[in-house]
DNA sequence: CGCTTACGATACACAACGTCTCGTAAGCGG
DNA sequence: CCGCTTACGAGACGTTGTGTATCGTAAGCG
C-alpha cells in the first residue's frame, strides 16, 4: 500500500520465492546480519533515539546506501532487529499457573540478556504517532504474545479458566504489571514477583465454586 | 536537590519566594505559558520525536532563547507540559469496585481529551534510555497515581481488599490493561471495557470465604 | 566477456539542535 | 529621570544526522 510499486520492499524480501529473475550481483547476506547485529548492540548502548543509521553503518562496517537499500528508514530497520529478539516461549507443565509462571520468568530473563527493556518502550512511544510504525509493529506484538494466549486456551479447554472469561483482557491482565513496569519504573521486575503476580490474576480468572 | 548551585532552575522556580534579588526585567509569565501551550498543541499533532524547539518557538510568538533560557533542552520542557495534563482524579463513593471504575473512566476521557496518549508513550519511550528524564519522570507518574494508591487503601481499611495485598502491585494490576493497550495497541480502551477490568482484578484482590 | 546489480565510501542538500549576537523593552535603584 | 541589568523576539551560526546521489570496484549470470 505504501510501494506498490516496488517488488523489492523489505518486508516482503523475506519471502522464499523471488518474483523477478535476480540478476546482478546479489544482495550480501553477510552484510544484512552484519547491520541488524550492529542495530541490536548500539540500540542496547543508546536506545532508540540515540541510535544514527550512520552509527549503525560504522559498526557494520557498511556504507550508509547499502543499509537504505535495505530499510527506507531507522524505523522499519528497528522493526526487524527487534523481531529477531527472543519472545515468550511456551511453557506446558500441564499446570496453568506454572505454565504462566515459568512463561514470565523466561520473559523477563530474555530482558535481562538483550535490549528489549530499551527497544520495547522506544518502539511503542514511536507507535504513538508513526502510523507506518504502528502497522508492522503491531502484528508483531500480537504474534509475541502468542504463547501467552496458547496458554490461556489451554487453561481454559482444562477448566483452569471461566469460559466467559475475555481471553485477551486476561492476557493484558497478566502482562500488564510488566509493561507498567517497564515503561513506568525502568523494567526493574524482580522474577519472585512473578509468582504473586500470576497468582494474584488467576485467583480473579479462575472458576470459584 | 539535583541542582543545588542553580537558584532559577526551572522546577524550583515555582517556589513564591525568590532567593537572590531579582533585578534587571522580569521573565514573562505570559511566554511561559504560550511557550508551554503551544508543546502540549504540537504534542498532540506530531508526537514527542516530531516537537521541534523552533515549532514550539514558531506557534508560541517567541525567540528560541526564550525557550532555552528556562529549559535546558526538549526533554524537561515536556515533561512540565506533561506535568500540567489531567491526572486521576479521586472518587470516592464508599464501594471500592465503584471509586475505581469512577476513576478509570474519568482519565479515559481525559485521554480523549488531551494529548496524554500520545505523550505517556513518547515520555516512557524516552524514559527508558535517558537518565536525567527518568529522574523527573518518575516522581511525576508516583504522583499521578497517588488518588488510586488512596483509593486501594480506602478498600483495605473498609474489608474490601485482603490486607496483606500488596498494594503497588495491586494498582499495577489495575492500570496495566489500559497501558498494554495504550503502549501496543494505540490506546484505543472503550470505557465500557473499564467494567470487567475492574471486576477481574477485584475478584482476585477480594476476600473470599 | 559483457550485463546488471550490490558493494564501501563519500559528497551533498536539508533540517533541527543548541549557542550566540543583534537592537529593543521592562523593572529597579539612585 | 537615567543608567544598570536582565529578558525579549528575531535570526545567524556551526554541528550533527538524515536520506539521496555518485564515485570506482566487486560479484554473479549468460
Amino acid at each position: 500500500m505504501s510501494n506498490p510499486e516496488d517488488p523489492e520492499s523489505a518486508l516482503e524480501s523475506r519471502g522464499s520465492v523471488p518474483v523477478s529473475a535476480p540478476t546482478g550481483r546479489p544482495r550480501s547476506e553477510e552484510a544484512h546480519k552484519a547491520i541488524l547485529n550492529a542495530t541490536v548492540e548500539l540500540l542496547a548502548e543508546v536506545g532508540f533515539s540515540g541510535l544514527t543509521v550512520e552509527g549503525v553503518a560504522q559498526r557494520a562496517g557498511v556504507g550508509k546506501a547499502t543499509i537504505y537499500r535495505r530499510w527506507p528508514s531507522k524505523v522499519p530497520l528497528v522493526v526487524e532487529a527487534y523481531g529477531r529478539l527472543p519472545g515468550m516461549e511456551d511453557v506446558d507443565t500441564g499446570c496453568l499457573a506454572d505454565d504462566l509462571k515459568g512463561m514470565l520468568k523466561g520473559y523477563l530473563e530474555a530482558f535481562a540478556r538483550t535490549p528489549l527493556s530499551a527497544l520495547l518502550p522506544s518502539l511503542a512511544g514511536e507507535r504513538a504517532h508513526n502510523a507506518e510504525l504502528a502497522k508492522v509493529f503491531d502484528p508483531i506484538s500480537i504474534e509475541r504474545r502468542r504463547p501467552l494466549m496458547r496458554a490461556l486456551e489451554r487453561g481454559v479447554a482444562r477448566g483452569e479458566i471461566a469460559p466467559e472469561i475475555d481471553l485477551d483482557l486476561a492476557a493484558d491482565m497478566i502482562v500488564g504489571p510488566i509493561a507498567v513496569g517497564l515503561f513506568f519504573k525502568g523494567g526493574r521486575i524482580q522474577p519472585k514477583r512473578v509468582g504473586p503476580m500470576v497468582d494474584l490474576a488467576l485467583a480473579g480468572l479462575g472458576i470459584r465454586e
